[in-house]
RNA sequence: GGAGAGUUGGCUGAGUGGUCGAAAGCGCCUCCCUGCUAAGGAGGUAACUGGGCAACUGGUUCGAGGGUUCGAAUCCCUCACUCUCCGCCA
């Protein structure tokens, strides 16, 4: 949620900037409503204030034992008035709060500029491909059953079996160390979130179809960026501690509505996938040094594991809604002979944290912390690319030597 | 599932109809004292929001939402959550 002072005092400025991701904003709508809501407001106020004059007024009549008659029907009568204008002023206010929740963040002045996907910048390519495999992780690992995962739930899920469960296990905890290695305080948290939670992360009121949502009225997190966020929803963080770093490994549930037939074979779109997500709460002033170094943390686990990647920031057209700045990690995938998404890295400046009401305090005031998150990695998608990748052309998969140990072995057989 | 207790400021915790945005303590800030540190002393310190160039000043908020009342942290209703005991299960 963008901060309505902003509006009011630089609406031209704000207008821009959100025209550069083809968002635009009604001004004829904003100031009408806004104006309205300046007169009401005074209005209420004031008769608020007469109001609770009056009311001690009677309070001291009683007291000293003398007549109330004509001072109530004099409160009364306020009264009335007061109903009156305070409905519509509600009314307005109701207006105004829905037209902001619609707005999303304005992009960063570093962001390029751009329509959509194609106009997104490629910052940094690294490791080199090797095209010789073009066979994909089903074709190649016998170990991931499309069929039981059917019988057991229903499309969009995988059993995986054997080594290669192993080996995701052997990555989740290989993603972790690397996180904690880099001061993020490990979390272990609810799968399942309330409403609040997901209206901090800006999830609901929009998104709700995207969602899983039980009989008991929570939702299942479609991302652990939902409740490490939210542990801080509500606080007042310590402006000394800042940045706090906090990770988690967790299970991820997404409906996937709106993308029948995308991605339909195999691990890469899934109601249910593993993901390292990886947050800071940081200082406002220097939040997008927090990223750089956020995604340098998710970067290196691509290195470590010798994964062709690449790096790209999003142009201001493919920007997320929450988001001021992104940077999209891609890995290569041979059978697709492309790069694919593996992590986004964003920085939300205070539009969470307003939502979400996580502040600070100094000597100047109070202030909204700024929140960035990405994930370090999504395990599902490091599997196929580890499968594509490193496939020996015949019956293995190379291990990468510093994911061996947390493997046990240097190859993985694939059937 | 049954019975009971609770939810108040950054934190702990008083407060049963007006003098309460709220005692006290902790924390934090300023100043004094002190060679330094510790201890001690004085004062200040809730959030959100409106109007105003400003000085300043208004409104809202005591889990959420309704109600009673001229007036609600305080009384009534509904809901959410937390805790304790019993039962059940691991």
């Amino acid at each position: 949620m963008l901060d309505i002072r902003k509006l009011r005092d630089n609406f031209e400025e704000v207008k821009v900037a959100l025209k550069k991701r083809s968002f635009d904003i009604d001004q004829e709508k904003f100031q009408s409503l806004d104006k309205k809501r300046k007169v009401l407001q005074v209005d209420v106020e004031n008769l608020q204030a007469d109001k609770n004059k009056l009311s001690s007024e009677f309070g001291k009549l009683k007291s000293a034992g003398e007549s109330t008659d004509s001072l109530k029907e004099t409160i009364d009568k306020k009264t009335l008035e007061l109903n009156e204008k305070d409905s519509e002023l509600k009314i307005i206010l109701d207006k105004i709060e829905s037209f902001l929740l619609r707005i999303p963040n304005i992009p960063d002045d570093s962001v390029p500029e751009g329509k959509n996907e194609e106009d997104n910048v490629v910052v940094s390519t690294h490791g080199s491909i090797d095209s010789t495999n073009t066979l994909d992780h089903l074709e190649i690992t016998g170990l991931i059953d499309v069929d039981l995962a059917v019988k057991l739930a229903g499309a969009r899920f995988s059993v995986l079996k054997g080594d290669l469960a192993k080996l995701q296990r052997a990555l989740i905890t290989f993603m972790l160390d690397n996180a904690t290695s880099h001061g993020y305080e490990e979390y272990y948290l609810p799968f399942m979130a309330n409403r609040n939670s997901l209206i901090g992360t800006g999830q609901l009121p929009k998104f709700e179809e995207d969602l899983f949502k039980t009989y008991d009225k929570l939702y299942l997190i479609p991302t652990a960026e939902v409740p490490l966020t939210n542990l801080f929803r509500n606080e007042f963080v310590n402006e000394d501690e800042l940045p706090i770093k906090v990770t988690s490994h967790t299970p991820c549930f997404r409906s996937e509505a709106g993308s029948y037939g995308k991605d339909t074979r195999g691990l890469m779109r899934q109601h249910q996938f593993e993901k390292i997500e990886l947050l800071q709460v940081t200082h406002p002033d220097n939040s997008m040094k927090c990223l750089d170094e956020l995604l340098a943390n998710a970067c290196e686990i691509l290195n470590k594991l010798e994964l062709p990647y690449q790096v790209v920031e999003l142009c201001t057209g493919d920007l997320g809604f929450s988001s001021c700045k992104t940077f999209d990690i891609e890995v290569w995938m041979p059978s697709q002979n492309r790069y694919r998404e593996i992590s986004s890295c964003s920085n939300f400046s205070d539009f969470q944290a307003r939502r979400a009401n996580i502040k600070f305090k100094n000597k100047e005031g109070t202030h909204f912390a700024h929140t960035i998150n990405g994930s370090g990695l999504a395990v599902g998608r490091t599997l196929i690319a580890l499968i594509e990748n490193n496939y020996n052309g015949t019956d293995s998969i190379k291990i990468p030597s510093s994911l061996q140990e947390y493997f046990g072995s240097d190859t993985l057989k694939t059937s």
